[in-house]
DNA sequence: ATGGTAGGATTGTCCGACAATCCGAATTGC
DNA sequence: GCAATTCGGATTGTCGGACAATCCTACCAT
């Protein structure tokens, strides 16, 4: 046995992910501020006294993480950058290997989406709902395209939920909205009229929304999430039925 | 101007996106299926016709989404897993980037736990409740190491969710989760009697649960969460504060 | 059969190299 | 003088090869 604690227990970790623990550490103490480029792989790589390859391999772990991206325009250096929309992805993967089901999803959207609407309602500026609005035209256009509605309906529900100025929701809710919009497409194949449906429903949920009127809001958007349910049900679609991932395009 | 398209934009991924990609698809698609072993570093590199080090940054690629993993005993092969709890940390990382704010988290927890522990009274299973009153023990014993209570009031809350049996709800969860660790650090220190408290609340929520009376288990989970939220204004913390990272151990 | 050992396979890390590209500065043209 | 062009350096993406450490497997000895 272990008489004395004299010996912790030796890292094991590799080495590249301790690089990336070591970058990953600076980010998050804002010590490299948002926007800022790192420096050069050779230089990384000199400054932690390892090969560049596995700074690569460091550098690749926190790209996937969201925490480090390519500059937009230019691909050259790579600058920190907040982890956004390049979890939702991922998010979604995950859930699609658990065999989510469409009861499970349509709970989730109960829960957080009227409360969401309450909220955006409630805080939302001029510009979130210029978004919004904007997202329910999208919408509107597009319908003949299925892979296009689907987005546009997730592109929705999450203008809505950025209005509510609360990463902590707008995280919350990507990984159902992600699901959903693999679910969708059986929906809008069989259930042409849900189409419409969801149309109107954004309508309504928009111009709450613009009066400010959180009670509405909720209200709308509670129905909106239940019409899903019942498209699901008219569509014959077993609610316990596990969702595929979406088709590629 | 482009008169006429004949060109698709051509894809300009490199490589070892494109490799991480493939191997990503076979693992939805389930051509992978969980607890397989990937071929060797070696064997992938010559079946996509790359290097060794591009399979490699490919791999990490995998790693850090959760989607592959070492073997758990053995650091050999490696395997595919569910992204589960892996993904937890990184949204919290991501959230602490966005300079989250105690009330941001408070009115994250309010949406979500309350109608979480009211589906989780109503389909919890026999483990899942020995589960349940597990975590909430290992709160009641650790009180007095700060980070072990910490880890514990998550724990608890984890448990909770996870006896949903709706992984939509457990991830859409974890982000405040995560986020609410790192805020706990303060109030515990601040007011000694939150501790009681949250004892306190957490053996009301196990009982109605038990019992399976969804409706206590609501209520009671609306007066913990609430609870924090009185806590916070009781320690003086201003809900606008933005929260730290948790103090590395 | 138990125990131990030799080989082979695999991973982690390193070195060096090269094409393609981008940044910026010097050079050239008007 | 100012603008456009060109050239060189810096940086990334990818490749080839290499080696120690480790683990698995199968074989061998007692």
């Amino acid at each position: 046995m272990a008489s004395e604690v004299v010996f912790a227990p030796v890292s094991t970790e590799p080495t590249y992910r301790r690089v990336a623990s070591a970058i990953s550490a600076r980010i998050v103490d804002r010590t490299l501020e948002r926007g800022m480029a790192l420096p050069s792989e050779l230089d990384l790589a000199q400054q932690f006294g390892v090969n560049r390859s596995t700074v690569r391999e460091a550098l690749r772990e926190l790209e996937s993480t969201g925490l480090i991206a390519r500059g937009k325009g230019t691909r050259r250096m790579v600058v920190a950058e907040p982890g956004g929309d390049v979890l939702a992805d991922r998010i979604g993967q995950a859930l699609l290997l658990s065999d989510v089901t469409v009861a499970q999803v349509w709970e989730a959207l109960m829960v957080l989406q009227p409360p969401i609407a309450q909220a955006a309602a409630e805080r939302r500026t001029a510009a979130d709902l210029a978004a919004i609005t904007d997202a329910a035209a999208t919408y509107g256009r597009d319908q003949s395209d299925p892979a296009a509605a689907m987005a546009a309906i997730a592109g929705f529900f999450s203008a809505v939920a950025s209005a509510t100025h609360n990463p902590v929701l707008v995280l919350g809710q990507a990984p159902a909205l992600q699901v959903l919009v693999s679910s969708l497409e059986l929906l809008l194949d069989r259930i042409p009229q849900a189409r419409v449906r969801v149309g109107d429903a954004q309508t309504h949920i928009v111009a709450a929304i613009r009066d400010q009127d959180a009670g509405l809001a909720r209200l709308w958007m509670e129905r909106h999430v239940r019409d899903f349910r019942r498209g699901f049900v008219l569509a014959g679609i077993d609610l316990d039925y596990r969702i595929a991932p979406a088709t590629r395009r």
